[in-house]
RNA sequence: GCCCGAGUGGCGGAAUUGGUUUACGCGCACGACUCAAAAUCGUGUGACCGCAAGGUCGUGUGGGUUCGACUCCCACCUCGGGCACCA
């Protein structure tokens, strides 16, 4: 009989309501140590309306860990609140006349009942929700604090702008080019914004990673978003003028290679230069061009080069006073490092794609080492020659067999006083007999180790690569006229054939560099570089830096944070303008500033904020002077909303501070934090820097550190039945409810626990058949409590005997292990595949009552309403939820036996059952003496044998 | 292009200080119960050869180390994610 999931999941429900058991008490830290408090956080949701299954997924599976937490006599917090302020409520407004507030509210109303039938443990005592005015009065007020410090500053600057949205967007909500929230192209637009200086933090943001014990992927995605580069500011004068360029590289060793310099199109200097630009109207009309390209136009044009030469000024070469021209071209953005750079077309590829696209000099400075150096090596200057047919676009390559290298091209020495062009030809006609060829362009000189096999001898070569085409009137076949020939066989390869099967380093680098048209950007011995020569350019880079004294820098890819949106719901920035005083911080008394009830919401292409419309709202009095003053009509970014949110869980109800000292310390920093993978480089940044400068404003007690979270997890995401992403439009969409009422909350959330491993980045499709088994499950313990469907307590007609007990105790006492450190670990999926081995085991054995109530108490975070039932007929009055997690004996998780396995040469033949302990002259002779490993051995002698413990016998003949 | 992560039955997945590949669940097949079906219970289920005993192959591909490799090393392929004209 299937148990009736719907009227034990009700009565569950509403008793832990009433009673208030997950609701959590803060200890006086006196008689209760940080230790024993364990905070559990998951991501809270916005109110979009409805719960689907993802929020399932963040809320069900994460309390199980929660719940055995509890379990373990941990004191939990395990807080829920709301997302509340953003753009969805708005434009709901808009489109259907709903107030933003009553829309908002609405939702949360019903998505609170949602969240309550999944029979989470989540302390709804300490709800918060940012819409609030009293949270966003704390929001307000740690803005200010920053402002103070001058961590929030307002500056103009070119913004990521979505059109269709009104607002202006942070890098992170850029997708592609594209607004993340509505796909619309993203547009570049200067307006004065106000900004957070994440970019202060970049370098702590970065090491403290390093002391956090979060998963490596984690991690190693928000050093990438962080961006660091070191390398070099350097200057460049402009010719008979006081200007100068400073330029941003990573690669000063190159600085004798710059032949030319690229400024961005918003670069500030050009204005000034203006007067003496000859072709003034061809560069302003590029420049207009440019500004005008939204980021996914300027990655459209599908990286082809663009730009103007700025004509009538010369830029001079700090290390080789040579004069060089100036170019402005979009490939190179105001953003990043200067907004300048020096161009080494030799070493760079973007540089190297302009220089050809232009007709511009080029010049290597550094010559690439490949192959590893030995001893007593003897040196030759040699060629590579690649021959192409222009016919029919292959190359000649010789193949040489696997073991002299696979397939090279036409290589040699070059003799005595022989040019390589010479040498080529002469090679090229040794072995390959062709001789009509035009020589199309030639390499750098390439340093290369390697060990000449046919002479044994260590070579360090200096190597010239050479590109040929073969001219058309040499069709015949070419004759071998050497006496190698049977040695190797001639093969022609397309591009995509060398790619795969020239291997060797030299010969690949000079097909890269001469026919894929790849520019050098690796390292090497530096050459054309005045008194540099000769030495290796990564010793260069200093060297040259401090010769034409430039400065040792570090760049990063990180911006500052723009937290202004022209959106009606958000919390007001607390700024006030003054004719006078400029802009101030609002009085701390007047906190909150409320966010004014408006009839329009809409928002307006002229980038103000719909607030700028509440005429009443909008005046006040200077704090300074008392004149009539404007407030800011921007609001905040609800990432800064949700970047404090953790810490006012600690703390709730507090109206004379964010949060109390004393209560932050019983549970921050919070001990595990799970949420979606997607804000790693938002959400997960943007709170951690928010949390650093709270903690150096004195906000956070210092003993609790500046991270906010020392574990972070990260889970992975449920597709439809069709392994592809839920979407209304692909008719796929799973919904949840439709199954908790079918089968019930514990199933569900069970099966998502077993549908995958939670803490990684996969993506689980969704079975509905595979849910049913899950259901089989509980419908089974729920049989298995009551076997004749009444009374409880009896569950095996004959008593086991002592051999079973002794087998159903070490099963036991093995899956109390795996349980407890499966969940520890968020390997929910095979714990729930151990508690069906051990139910299938006492299916066969039966159990005891007292047997049963230890796995009814493993089952209890899993399927919480379920084993509450079962707990509560099992005679008890207490919830289950508060029993002590069993505790495993140790000597009952070992066996005393074990399955010993014989192999022969590696593959099993045999096994067979030995006490643990069996020594090895033991197992050896038991195992010689088998039938089977007599007939596999058919009387050879065994030459050697392996025993492992605890394992297998192999034996060698 | 660069940086992460992953590739195991028909499917989701399990197993790594190198030691029985495929736990658990789904699906499928057969059987029991039933007038029948569903539900439930039982048995089987990597591929190939074989009546069987048994054998051969098998963890993305190709090499290597080892008595022994899903696990370690080298080269590559595919998929997922992040970054990307970042100087």
């Amino acid at each position: 009989m299937p148990y009736d999931h719907k009227k034990i999941e009700k009565k569950w429900q509403k008793e832990w309501e009433k009673s208030k058991i997950y609701e959590t008490n803060d200890q006086p830290k006196a008689d209760w140590p940080r230790a024993r408090n364990f905070y559990v956080l998951v991501e809270f949701p916005y109110p979009s309306g409805n719960l689907h299954t993802g929020h399932w997924y963040a809320f069900s599976v994460p309390d199980i860990f929660a719940r055995k937490k509890r379990m373990e006599g941990k004191n939990v917090l395990f807080p829920i609140g709301f997302d509340a302020f953003g753009l969805p409520a708005e434009n709901a407004a808009i489109k259907r006349g709903l107030n933003p507030k009553k829309w908002t509210y609405g939702n949360i109303d019903y998505m609170r009942k949602q969240i309550k039938s999944m029979g989470a443990s989540f302390d709804w005592s300490r709800e918060v929700i940012t819409s609030d005015p009293e949270y966003y009065k704390w929001t307000q007020w740690i803005f200010l604090q920053f402002f103070k410090k001058g961590l929030a500053y307002q500056a103009e600057t070119s913004v990521n702008w979505c059109p269709k949205d009104k607002t202006v967007l942070a890098n992170e909500q850029i997708v592609g080019g594209c607004c993340e929230r509505c796909g619309a192209e993203v547009e570049q637009k200067q307006m004065k914004q106000w900004m957070l200086k994440i970019t202060n933090y970049a370098d702590r943001l970065l090491f403290g990673l390093d002391k956090l014990n979060w998963k490596e992927e984690i991690k190693e995605a928000q050093r990438n978003w962080i961006g660091k580069s070191e390398g070099a500011e350097i200057e460049f004068r402009i010719k008979n003028l006081e200007f100068k360029i400073k330029v941003f590289t990573t690669r000063p060793d190159t600085l004798f290679g710059a032949t030319y310099m690229v400024l961005a199109p918003e670069h500030p200097l050009i204005s000034n230069l203006k007067p003496l630009i000859s072709n003034l109207k061809e560069v302003e009309r590029y420049i207009d061009v440019a500004k005008k390209k939204t980021q996914l136009q300027r990655q459209k044009a599908e990286k082809e080069k663009t730009g103007v030469e700025l004509k009538g000024i010369k830029a001079v070469n700090p290390a080789n006073k040579e004069e060089i021209p100036i170019w402005v071209a979009d490939y190179v953005f105001m953003g990043y490092g200067t907004g300048a750079i020096m161009a080494v077309p030799a070493h760079d590829q973007r540089d190297f794609e302009f220089a050809k696209k232009f007709g511009l000099q080029t010049r290597t400075v550094v010559e690439p080492v490949t192959g590893e150096l030995r001893e007593n090596e003897e040196f030759r200057k040699s060629i590579v020659a690649v021959v192409e047919d222009s016919k029919t676009g292959k190359f000649l390559s010789i193949n040489w067999g696997p073991k002299l290298g696979g397939n090279l091209f036409v290589g040699g020495g070059i003799d005595g006083a022989e040019n390589y062009e010479a040498a080529a030809c002469r090679e090229i006609q040794e072995e390959t007999g062709y001789k009509n060829l035009k020589l199309v362009s030639v390499s750098e000189k390439i340093h290369h180790h390697y060990v000449a096999f046919s002479k044994n001898v260590n070579r360090n070569i200096n190597a010239t690569g050479l590109h040929f085409q073969l001219l058309n009137n040499e069709k015949t076949p070419p004759r071998l006229e050497n006496t190698e020939k049977e040695k190797f066989s001639l093969e022609w390869l397309s591009k995509t054939e060398v790619l795969d099967k020239v291997k060797d380093q030299l010969h690949s680098l000079v097909f890269r560099r001469l026919i894929l048209g790849e520019a050098y950007a690796g390292s090497g011995i530096m050459v054309n570089s005045g008194k540099f020569d000769g030495m290796d350019s990564e010793k260069a880079k200093k060297t040259i830096t401090e010769f034409v004294g430039g400065e040792i820098k570090t760049q990063y890819r990180l911006r500052d944070w723009v937290v202004s949106r022209q959106r009606y719901w958000g919390a007001p920035i607390p700024i006030i303008y003054c004719l006078k005083d400029g802009a101030l911080a609002a009085p701390e008394k007047d906190l909150p500033v409320l966010l004014p009830e408006i009839k329009d919401y809409k928002p307006r292409s002229d980038g103000k904020s719909p607030l700028a419309k509440a005429e009443k709202w909008l005046k006040v009095k200077c704090p300074k002077c008392g004149s009539v003053a404007e407030r800011e009509t921007d609001t905040l970014d609800t990432f800064v909303d949700s970047s404090w949110y953790f810490l006012r869980y600690c703390d709730p109800k507090n109206e004379k501070e964010f949060a109390q000292k004393r209560k932050m310390e019983n549970w921050m920093p919070v001990d595990l934090y799970s949420g979606g993978a997607e804000h790693t480089t938002m959400h997960l940044l943007y709170s951690r820097f928010w949390y650093e400068a709270m903690f150096d404003s004195g906000l956070i007690p210092k003993e609790l550190g500046d991270e906010p979270y020392k574990d972070r997890r990260n889970r992975g995401i449920i597709l439809g039945p069709d392994g592809q992403k839920m979407s209304k439009s692909k008719g796929n969409v799973i919904d949840p409810d439709e199954y908790v009422a079918k089968f019930g909350a514990d199933t569900v959330r069970m099966y998502l626990a077993f549908i995958g491993p939670y803490n990684e980045a996969g993506s689980y499709p969704w079975n509905p058949q595979g849910i049913l088994g899950i259901r089989r499950f509980l419908d089974r313990v729920w049989k298995f409590a009551s076997p004749r469907g009444k009374t409880l307590g009896v569950f095996r007609d004959s008593t086991p005997s002592v051999e079973e007990r002794g087998d159903f105790a070490r099963a036991l006492n093995k899956t109390i292990k795996k349980v407890g450190e499966d969940i520890e670990e968020f390997h929910f999926n095979t714990a729930v595949s151990a508690l069906m081995v051990l139910l299938n085991e006492m299916e066969k054995v039966g159990a005891s009552s007292e047997n049963f109530s230890v796995f009814l108490k493993l089952l209890a975070p899993f399927a919480p309403h379920l084993a509450e039932e079962l707990w509560s007929r099992l005679g008890n009055k207490a919830s289950i939820h508060f029993e002590p997690w069993p505790k495993y004996d140790p000597k009952l998780v070992e066996e005393n036996t074990f399955e010993l396995i014989i192999q022969i040469n590696g593959k099993v033949r045999d096994k067979f059952e030995v006490p643990v302990n069996i020594s090895q002259s033991e197992a050896e002779r038991l195992t010689l003496a088998r039938e089977k490993v007599k007939l596999a051995l058919e009387n050879r002698k065994p030459r050697k044998i392996i025993f492992v413990p605890r394992r297998l016998v192999n034996i060698v003949v």
